[in-house]
DNA sequence: TTGAAAGCGTTACCAG
DNA sequence: CTGGTAACGCTTTCAA
């Protein structure tokens, strides 16, 4: 039986083979600087699958002083369908250009203070969604050796890549829909649920852009994730005069939907309703829901952009206005 | 104005406040076993401070012989609000454990062939939610100092620790509940999109067991998560003669039952309906949507499985049955 | 209290 | 073609 030490190295395949570290190096890495014999190539390979070597990825970072890690945070809040599904179609084109794409989970440090555990582990690029990355934040990491920082969310951080996801847009869009189909007294959904200000807050504004010079008015409604809460606002509603309403987003909608409709409420003629990402469950309500259609950047392009920030780490910031939105009208408004 | 080199290392912390490497190391790291003077700690902070240093893990762990990284494979597929909450809470945890969480993006390799990816890293323990591992993957994992390597899924890995996700156990509710109401001609949706055949086989097979020895048949219901799909199914309903049906999950329940009403098909005198999940969703749907609650194990109770996992690698490999499933009755079935 | 030096696993540069 | 050797950044004995 062969002693099987605890965990296998290079040195260990070299010694079972009957070569030196570097010809293993040159194997497995098959540089083309080098050539190897056939018969050479064959008992490294077969003693690396004996002994089930795995090279040491730490160990090969340090020597080449750089990895291929792209470093993004967990996202903090559970990800919406739309959300998890742009994350994925991203991994994926990162790793067709042979990066390594890794989600540091959130240990509960926010902002700067996050960036430098993030730096600890020395990532090419990061990508930070949400807004919780100052321009400090930013010069730790590139102080470590990220070539690229790339900000996805509602501000852009100097020193950083910036994809714009114009939220106010989104309540621009819906804004104008509700005041092109003739309602006046517009409430706008802000969750009180954490972590969604830097997108809700951008929406609200975005609605009162939109009605900027017009006779109509937008009115915050904050609510909560729960029945109760949406019964409550629905109680007051008649009271409140209001005859539209932008939800937040479709889930939202729907849980406001409900609640206007057990109040005895119609929709659309006593209160337009309209959500946001136009996910199915939006398709599935009756009446059927208008949202407000939003567009994510391609996981293709975003990978693109990384790509070339690492290649060329010295140049310019790019700034991308991304999340292109537009109004699917269906029986809501 | 001084210079900055590219990415300072304790040896220009050390050159800046003027004392040797070991010493920066001792301060930083405020061992306890050496006592520094004051004024020289306060040196080394504010060098360190000033060049703006974090510390390599890669070294770091390199030099230790051993991490506190928790690698997760990231989902393939988007992580419904279910199981994203639980990654959340685990996440919490791990983190209040002292353990980094990282969900390593998978790039297209799969089972075994990701295990060597993942062991690269060295992580100290291994979580892998759904069926993508083999024995041959927790070998090679351990061999590569993986202490603790934690299968969250249906079936049992050898070698590894085990989370049995009863699926078996959601079906069997559904199945037995619908009997229970006096229904017998039961279909079961299964998905036709991927990735999901780890979780509606066995729930399908559950049904099955529930119904073994009485007068009810399960049927196997295909249905992809579209509109179109729900349609065809619905069109076909009645001349199936199927008078209840598990909808696999609430999302698909809502799909299915939408399309129902529109075939003129009354939820629940003509066809009872019952999901799994117990989303908000389904309290919302009119009648509200009977499910299946599904009881996740607690992250906190798994982040001290992996603790205790790890601090005793010896250990037998611990195999628990989690996932309590019971029926919430609504109003659908 | 501080400093010098060894070593973790890899790879790249030169000699053989 | 192959094999020493040095170096990456860090921690930790051991000596001063």
């Amino acid at each position: 039986m062969v002693q099987i030490p605890n965990t296998p190295t290079s040195a260990d395949v070299a010694r079972l083979a009957g070569v030196s570290r570097a010809t293993v190096s040159y194997v497995l890495n098959n540089t083309s600087a080098v050539r190897i014999s056939e018969p050479t190539r064959r008992r490294v390979h077969e003693a690396a699958r004996e002994l089930g070597y795995v090279p040491h990825a730490a160990a090969r970072s340090l020597r080449a002083g750089h990895s291929r890690m792209v470093l993004m945070p967990a996202p903090a809040i559970p990800a919406g369908p739309l959300y998890s599904g742009f994350l994925n179609e991203l991994q994926q084109a990162l790793g067709r250009l042979d990066y390594t794409v890794v989600q540091y989970g959130t240990d509960g440090s926010r902002g700067d203070e996050a960036a430098r555990a993030w730096a600890e582990l020395r990532p090419v690029a990061v990508l930070v969604p949400g807004a919780e990355l100052g321009p400090q934040g930013v010069q730790v990491l590139k102080r470590s050796g990220a070539r690229a920082v790339v900000t996805l969310g509602p501000v852009r951080v100097d020193g950083a890549h910036a994809l714009l996801t114009d939220h106010d847009a989104v309540g621009h869009c819906a804004g104008a829909h509700l005041h092109a189909v003739g309602r006046r007294r517009i409430g706008v959904v802000v969750p009180r649920d954490a972590g969604l200000e830097f997108y809700s807050r951008p929406r609200l504004a975005g609605v009162r852009e939109a009605l900027r010079g017009t006779d109509a008015v937008a009115t915050e409604l904050p609510l909560a994730y729960t029945e109760a809460s949406a019964a409550r606002l629905a109680a007051q509603w008649r009271e409140s005069g209001l005859d539209a309403v932008f939800a937040y987003n479709d889930e939202y909608a729907m849980l406001l939907m409900r609640a206007l409709q057990d109040e005895g409420l119609r929709v659309p003629e006593d209160v337009a309703v309209i959500g946001a990402d136009d996910l199915m469950l939006g398709r599935l309500l009756r009446p059927r829901l208008s949202t407000v259609h939003i567009d994510l950047p391609s996981g293709r392009d975003l990978a693109e952009l990384v790509d070339r920030a690492v290649r060329d780490p010295g140049g310019r910031p790019e700034v991308h206005i991304v999340l292109g939105a537009s109004v699917v009208r269906r029986e809501s408004t």
